[in-house]
RNA sequence: GCCCUGGUGGUGGAACUGGUAGACACGCAGGACUUAAAAUCCUGUUCGCCGCAACGCGAGUGCGGGUUCAAUUCCCGCCUGGGGCACCA
């Protein structure tokens, strides 16, 4: 009997769906366990081998849990609004909503051949206005909600509203406009309109001005990416910064919850350390400095004092006799009333290089670039004038937009003083060598008068003090993350449920949701930059907003809708939320560090605040998935020729590389860096039919480049093929392979033969290609026994660790103790498939129900590990001399140091290579190693 | 530029808390079975040197230093691949 693995896979897949055997219960009496994947956004390319590695590490790890007794939820869905189905519809004229079920078709053929274990009833997809009926609503909740700065949590806005009425706002600062101050008689003197725009300061969802990438010849919005070196990605047009309406999430008001969070959740270091940064937070002061705008015209000075003064943002208050200059941001919106005259013409040029940049490049930009206002700052200190300059390197939304420059002790700010010779005061002595900025906090402070001989750490506090004793500054706690931007001028999104009447917000009432995306003719965006459905009549005669929901809306909640996804009287049952509670195990990719994972967890604490859900973390534990990439092949034509030229005639330099045009070839007929010539000549319709090909050693040779794995780079490698050509279990098996899981590696199918030899071995465990059925019922020997539980202690380790890959060798290594031991007895056997069956569901129930059980294998018990199989009496010890090892000697495992050396020291090697010298240290880690230091 | 992360044989990787570097595979080489092939099995395989041989010597985990009886593992400096940087998902 061989191992027929297309026809016991199709046989299983049928008979699991048959009899729905994961298919879930809301089974309160059992443990839970909540595995999930970042579900995928079904683009158009469909599945490749990178996107499953994730997937089938949790469903791995779900079978695993299943086995061990727990009742796991591992559901799987799709992110199903998104800016690449609009982008095709634009171009081909196909809804949206069409193309994307298309696409969802084509992921589920895909999931399906690789055998997961994923409970099907229990699928979502953001576009359905099912789901999105509760996206809207929880937009609702964040919108009649403020943080209350004093409870720290979010509450009801009406709430608000009544203290309001009884104390004016001097309980909560308005965290949208600091400004804002009324008693609660002004509030009840205020229309309603003045009282709506009050409350959409406090509002957790509200709406602002922000800017964005504004391309005139597309008429659109564009993302960061899209937009390259000031021009739009396509066409090149010009793309500039424009303000636009635009709705927000207050997640600022949570930034110190999210970092008390992280602390009480199992994410890895670097992803806390990412999330961290992102949030910012930091210790400073706020200071104000009076401006003066002076031309300096020979010997006298004509000076004229400012009104408004200066307010910068520095974490270095203790620097503050050190500053040669101080830089605002180019949008700072002192800079129209301090630049003087001279100044003006090269100020309005640089505002309008700067306008052309994106933040990124504007960060990235290691070119020194700047202009002088021709404005002076007062040191409230000593009265010295400081130069205002504006670079782009500070950005408005950070702080205050504007920096005091302390070149000694920054590296930026020294760059930037020396390319504009900035003469340099150096309050910290010997620790400024002049050529590189120093940034101590530790230096005892010079030429700072009043803090002379201070720590610059001590300084700090002192003028703090100091600055608010003047009323000129304040200590101030500053995050560099900023609001979430929470809308998009595009169609293929949620739409608000939100209508603007006289200029006011007013939200759907909840029984008018879901409020449906409606049809639109075309897909352009609308005038002034509106979204599409600016374009509806209906829509605008009733003043709805225009504006949709961005793609992070959906995915920050689904993780709930999976626990009762067909619930249509709330978003999920609190029961039910409570029984599954947070998620056991979340797999995905580094990629959603910052982005989704922070919005998701400010969603779920909003919710737990307004007592709608039970937990405010929606992850109790994260792993990474690591990127598969893409090894891309090349051939190497000669320029204008259709001759193709073997790497290795390039690099002995028969050819050189630049006489060739290296193209892209398909990696799937590539065997390794050899090329098919007869399968080359018929890719592309024929287009290289015509091709010569000079050869080395009878054969083409490819180039090889790891990069993305993409369509467009010919280098992806579709699943399909290898479940086709290997089975289902060995390509699960082999992924997991390939290295740990969280390792982004390149994707090479060479491995995967050795992955399928090994469970055709484990089959010839069972089956004989002449004898058939082998297995018996004998008892096993100790060492059988030996072997079948290390097996099992290594594989309960690994899986609890994720370590996948080493799971995988351990069962290899397994089986081939047994295939050398000629051991088929059922009592080995038995517990061994059950070990395989989450890695390898399949071929695990067909030898299964060969062995002649009933019951399904993935509702078996994992076996117990018992240590009284695997214990060991001696050990063979490495003997080092001064840390070589030079020879190894067996020693009992209950031998005592002195035995041990003892035994060491009379051994014949060990005296060859003292030489006679004396013993100078002796050491003995008991059951690792034994070292001679002589 | 900033933040995070990786770098070990020809290849993917192993070494879990500082304790035998290269497990397990791929590939390659040689052999067995076979008329032949496929499949399967066996042997070898980090590099260099000496050698009939090895249970022989030396080097070796991106590079350069350091700590230690002992470093892939800890510390400092550098080189380099990947991810993110707020409208791709």
């Amino acid at each position: 009997m061989e191992y027929d693995f297309r026809k016991i896979e199709k046989e299983w897949q049928a008979q699991w769906k048959q009899n729905g055997a994961y298919r879930v219960k809301n089974d309160f009496s059992k443990p839970k366990c909540y595995v999930l994947d970042m579900f995928p956004y079904p683009s158009g390319a469909g599945l490749h081998v990178g996107h499953p590695l994730g997937y089938i590490a949790s469903d791995i790890y779900s079978r695993y849990k299943r086995l061990k007794g727990f009742n796991v939820l591992h559901p799987m869905g799709y992110d199903a609004f998104g800016l690449p189905a609009e982008q095709y519809a634009i171009e081909h004229g196909v809804h949206p909503a069409k193309s994307t079920v298309q696409n969802i078709d084509t992921f589920r053929k895909q999931l399906d051949n690789i055998g997961f274990c994923y409970d099907w009833d229990r699928e979502v997809r953001t576009c359905e206005p099912g789901y999105y009926k509760w996206t809207q609503w929880i937009f609702l909740q964040l919108f009649n909600s403020f943080f209350n700065r004093a409870t720290r949590k979010a509450e009801p806005i009406s709430e608000l509203t009544a203290e309001f009425e009884k104390n004016g706002n001097t309980g909560h600062a308005c965290p949208g406009d600091a400004s804002i101050s009324f008693t609660a008689e002004q509030w009840k003197g205020y229309t309603e309109k003045e009282k709506q725009d009050v409350l959409m300061n406090y509002r957790l969802a509200f709406c602002g001005y922000g800017e964005v990438n504004w391309c005139e010849a597309l008429g659109t919005v564009l993302a960061n990416d899209e937009v390259v070196n000031g021009v739009s990605e396509r066409g090149g047009h010009p793309v500039v910064k424009k303000k636009l309406r635009q709705w927000y999430l207050r997640i600022t008001e949570y930034a110190d919850r999210l970092l008390e969070g992280l602390e009480t959740i199992e994410f890895s270091e670097a992803m806390k350390e990412m999330q961290t940064n992102w949030i910012g937070k930091s210790y400073g002061a706020e200071i104000d400095f009076k401006i003066v705008s002076g031309e300096s015209s020979g010997v006298s000075e004509q000076v004229t004092a400012h009104t408004s003064p200066l307010t910068v943002y520095t974490t270095r208050p203790d620097t503050i006799f050190g500053v040669d200059f101080m830089v605002i941001a180019p949008e700072h919106e002192l800079i129209e009333s301090i630049t003087t005259p001279g100044q003006k013409q090269a100020v309005e040029e640089y505002i309008t290089y700067v306008k052309s940049r994106s933040d990124r490049e504007r960060q990235a930009e290691k070119k020194i670039s700047g202009c002088f206002t021709g404005a002076y700052a007062v040191n409230p200190f000593n009265g010295k004038q400081i130069p205002i300059w504006i670079s782009e390197y500070v950005l408005a939304g950070y702080g205050t937009g504007a920096i005091m420059g302390v070149p000694c002790g920054d590296e930026r700010d020294h760059k930037f003083a020396k390319h504009f010779n900035i003469p340099i005061t150096n309050i910290i002595g010997e620790q400024y060598n002049g050529v590189d900025a120093n940034p101590t906090k530790d230096a005892k402070l010079e030429n700072s008068e009043f803090l002379d001989g201070v720590v610059m750490r001590d300084a700090i506090g002192i003028v703090n003090a100091k600055l608010e004793e003047m009323g000129i500054g304040k200590k101030k706690v500053n995050y560099k993350m900023r609001d979430a931007a929470f809308s998009r001028q595009r169609y293929w999104g949620e739409p608000f449920p939100i209508q603007w009447k006289n200029g006011v917000a007013v939200p759907l009432n909840e029984t008018e949701l879901p409020l449906l995306l409606p049809e639109v003719d075309s897909y352009s965006p609308g005038p002034e930059g509106e979204g599409p459905l600016a374009n509806i009549p209906a829509w605008v005669a009733k003043e709805l907003e225009t504006n949709t929901m961005p793609g992070y809306a959906g995915s920050s909640w689904y993780f709930l809708r999976y626990m009762d996804p067909h619930n249509t009287e709330t978003f999920c049952d609190r029961k039910l939320s409570d029984y599954w509670n947070q998620v056991d195990l979340y797999i995905g990719g580094t990629e959603h560090a910052v982005g989704h994972l922070l919005y998701s967890r400010m969603w779920t604490k909003v919710l737990f605040d307004l007592g709608h859900i039970g937990f405010d973390e929606p992850f109790r534990k994260l792993l990474n998935q690591g990127m598969i990439q893409g090894s891309s092949r090349f051939v190497y034509r000669l320029k204008g020729t259709q001759k193709f030229v073997s790497l290795g005639l390039i690099n002995n330099k028969t050819y050189e590389l630049d006489q060739t045009d290296p193209i892209r070839v398909d990696v799937n007929f590539v065997d390794g860096v050899e090329l098919d010539l007869e399968a080359f000549k018929k890719w592309r319709n024929g287009e290289y039919a015509n091709a010569e090909f000079i050869l080395e050693d009878g054969k083409y040779i490819c180039g090889s480049e790891v990069e993305k794995m993409s369509k467009s780079k010919f280098n992806t490698v579709n699943p399909d093929d290898l479940v086709d050509k290997f089975g289902a279990d060995t390509f699960r098996m082999y992924e997991m392979f390939l290295g740990p899981v969280d390792q982004s590696k390149p994707w090479d199918t060479k491995g995967i033969e050795g992955v399928h030899r090994f469970l055709k071995k484990l089959w010839r465990l069972f089956f004989d290609e002449v004898k058939g059925k082998i297995w018996t019922d004998e008892k096993a020997t100790a060492e059988e026994l030996k072997v079948l539980h290390r097996t099992i202690r290594k594989i309960e380790e690994d899986t609890e660790r994720f370590s996948f890959n080493t799971a995988v060798s351990a069962f290899m290594i397994c089986v081939n103790e047994l295939s050398d031991l000629k051991c088929h007895k059922r009592e080995i056997l038995e517990p061994l498939v059950i070990m395989v069956t989450s890695y390898a569901p399949h071929i695990s129930e067909e030898l299964w129900k060969a062995l002649g059980n009933e019951n399904s294998v993935l509702d078996a018990a994992f076996p117990t590990y018992e240590e009284k199989y695997t214990i060991e009496s001696s050990k063979e010890y490495p003997v080092s001399i001064n840390g070589k090892v030079r020879t190894n000697i067996n020693i009992a495992l209950d031998a005592t140091a002195e035995q041990v050396q003892e035994i060491t020291l009379a051994n014949e090697l060990v005296q060859k290579w003292m030489e006679g010298k004396a013993l100078k240290k002796f050491i003995f880690v008991k059951g690792k190693m034994i070292n001679v230091v002589i």
